[in-house]
DNA sequence: GGAATTATCTGACCAGAGTCAGATGTCATG
DNA sequence: CATGACATCTGACTCTGGTCAGATAATTCC
C-alpha cells in the first residue's frame, strides 16, 4: 500500500510539474526571463521591501539586486527609502509596470481558465486542487484580523452557512439565528480572523464583544480542504489571545448537535458545558472557558504577533 | 465564479510548483546536473532510442548528445547501433547505471513519502491527486491490452469490485458471480484491456470469448478519478475493435440497475436490450450488439493501432 | 562613541540549459 | 549510384540563474 501510494504521489508530481510548469511559462512569451517577471510579479501582488521579496522569491541577495535593477533600467519598478529604516528600500511599481503586471495577470488567468475549461467536473476538480494546495503549503496557514463585513470574510460565512443549511436536519437561515452585527466583532469590542493559506480564506472565527468583560466566539469555520490540519484549535487559540488583549475574561459560544467535531474540540481544550444563554433557535449546546487574564510578561515577550504554533 | 476558480487554480499552480518543484530537485544531490539525471531516469524507465529520448524530455538534439557523452563518460550508459536502421542509436544502462538509476527511485520514493507521511486524511489526498493528474493528462491515456491475470489488471478489477461491493444494495462477492477465466478474456479467444494515465491504471475492460462469434463483454471499469472524460466511452470502442479483428459478430453484456450510468452508455451506443442470457445472481439488465464485419479497408489503412480519437 | 549587526549593492565568476550552423554517416528512392 | 531525407554528433556561442567576497551605509546595542 505504501509503494502504491509513492506510485501515485510521484505520478501526480510528474503530471502537475509538466503541465503547470507549462502554467508558470506563462510568465515568459513577454521577452522577459523568468527571475525579473517573477520580480515584477511579486511586487504587484503588494510585497513592497526588497527584502520581503527576496525572500518569498528565495533569492540570492545579489540576483535580487541585479533583478531590481534591471527593471529599474525598463522603467517599470521605482525604488524609494523606507520611511523608519534608511537601510531598507522599497519597490513600487511605475505606471508602465501596472500596466505590465495587469498584462501577466492577464495572460495568467486566460491560462488558467483554458486549461479549466476544458474539464467536466470542475468543481470536483477545484477542490481536489485546494486540497492539495492546502496540504502542500499547511505550514505557510496565516491568521490575520480582518474586516468582519470584507470580501474574506463574506466568502467564509457565505461557505459557512451553506455547510449549516447542509448539515443541520431542518436546514440552515441567517435571519433566522442571532446575526451578530460586524461591528460586534471588530475593534475594539471584538474581532474576526481569517485563516489564509495563500491567497484563499480557508477558516474563520469571530470575536463578538460587547465592551464588558464576557464575549462570546461565533462563526468557527475550517474550508473542507483544511479540515485534519489542526486549524480549528489554532483559531480558537486566536482568538482566546485576542480575547485576552481585549481584557475579556469570560467566553461563551454555543451550538449544535449536528455539528459533534465542533463539539469534541471545545470539551477538549477547557470548556465547560453550561445551560443555555441565548434563545437562537439553532442553538442546542453551550459552553464557558473563563480566560486567564494575561500574567505579568517577561520582559521582551511583549507585541507577540498572530503566528502560534 | 469564473474569476474565483481561476484563483483557485493559480494558487494551486503556486503551491505545486514552490513545493512538488522541490521533489522534482530530488534529482540532484547526487552532484549531477538535472539534465544529465532526467536523461539517466528515461533510459532507466524504459525508454531506448536517442530521438524517442529526446522528444520525451523536449530537449535540443545538440544537448541530448552532450549530455549521453557525459552519462557515457561517467560510465553509466552504454550507446548501441540501432539494429535496423544504423542511423539511430539504442542507450542501455550499465551495470553502475543500474545501480545510479535505483538510487534516483529510492530517493525519490523516500522523498515522496516523507511528504505523504506528514498528512492526515492520506487517502483522501491521494484522491485528490489522482483527480488533479488525471485531469490534467487526460489526453495522454492510452488503452493498452494487458494480461488479465497481471498487476494491472489485478488492481484494476480489486477496485472494480470494491465499488460494486459498495454500490449493489446486497453487496457482491466475486465467488458468486460468473467469474471469468483469465484464459477466455486473452488472446486468442478474448482480451483485456487496460487504460493507463501515466503509470496509474484508470479504467479497464474485458472480452470474454469462446472461440466463437458471440462474446461477452465484462468488467467495465472507471476509475473515480478518470470519470467525465469520456474513458468508458473509449474503452467499448476498443474493445469492440479487438472483437472485430477476433471475428467476433455479437457482444452481450449483463449490468445491475444498481449502475444506472453504465446503462445509460449502452442505450446511447447500439446497444438493444435482450433477455435474461445467463444465470448470474447480480445480472438484472441485458444488451447485445451485433458489430459489423470489418468492412473492405481502403488501402494503406490496415495496421490501426490502439490510439482512437 | 565604538562595535556588532543588518540591508543592500557591486563586481567577478561559474555552470547549466539551450541555440545554431554545419559535419558525418545512413537510409530510402528512383 | 546519385539524391534527398534523416539521425546524430560537434564546436562555438548565448543567456539565465546562481554564488561569493567584499563594499557601503544605516541601525542597534553596549
Amino acid at each position: 500500500m505504501t509503494t502504491d501510494s509513492v506510485t501515485r504521489f510521484r505520478r501526480f508530481s510528474r503530471a502537475v510539474t509538466s503541465e503547470v510548469g507549462a502554467l508558470d511559462a506563462s510568465f515568459l512569451g513577454r521577452g522577459r526571463p523568468l527571475g525579473s517577471a517573477r520580480v515584477l510579479n511579486a511586487i504587484g501582488r503588494g510585497r513592497r521591501e526588497v527584502g520581503e521579496i527576496r525572500d518569498y522569491l528565495g533569492l540570492d541577495s545579489g540576483l535580487m539586486s541585479r533583478l531590481l535593477r534591471g527593471l529599474e533600467a525598463e522603467g517599470l519598478v521605482e525604488l524609494a527609502r523606507h520611511p523608519g529604516d534608511a537601510r531598507r528600500r522599497i519597490a513600487r511599481l511605475t505606471a508602465a509596470g501596472e500596466r505590465e503586471f495587469r498584462t501577466y495577470e492577464r495572460l495568467s488567468n486566460a491560462r488558467a481558465l483554458r486549461l479549466l475549461e476544458r474539464h467536466p467536473r470542475r468543481e470536483a476538480l477545484l477542490e481536489a486542487m485546494d486540497l492539495v494546495a492546502t496540504a502542500l503549503t499547511r505550514d505557510r496557514i496565516v491568521l490575520v484580523e480582518a474586516d468582519p463585513a470584507g470580501d474574506a470574510a463574506g466568502h467564509c460565512l457565505a461557505a459557512y452557512y451553506a455547510e449549516l443549511a447542509r448539515r443541520f436536519p431542518a436546514g440552515f437561515e441567517v435571519a433566522r439565528s442571532r446575526n451578530p452585527e460586524a461591528a460586534e466583532m471588530s475593534p475594539p469590542r471584538g474581532s474576526f480572523i481569517v485563516a489564509w493559506s495563500d491567497e484563499l480564506p480557508v477558516g474563520c472565527v469571530g470575536l463578538k464583544g460587547t465592551g464588558g468583560p464576557v464575549a462570546e466566539v461565533k462563526r468557527l469555520w475550517v474550508a473542507p480542504a483544511a479540515r485534519g490540519l489542526g486549524l480549528a484549535r489554532r483559531l480558537m487559540a486566536e482568538v482566546e489571545a485576542v480575547a485576552r488583549r481585549l481584557s475579556i475574561t469570560t467566553l461563551r459560544l454555543d451550538t449544535n448537535r449536528a455539528l459533534p467535531e465542533a463539539a469534541r474540540l471545545y470539551c477538549g481544550s477547557g470548556w465547560q458545558e453550561i445551560p443555555r444563554f441565548n434563545d437562537d433557535p439553532y442553538a442546542e449546546v453551550f459552553f464557558e472557558k473563563s480566560i486567564a487574564p494575561e500574567e505579568a510578561r517577561p520582559p521582551g515577550d511583549g507585541g507577540r504577533k498572530e503566528e502560534t504554533s
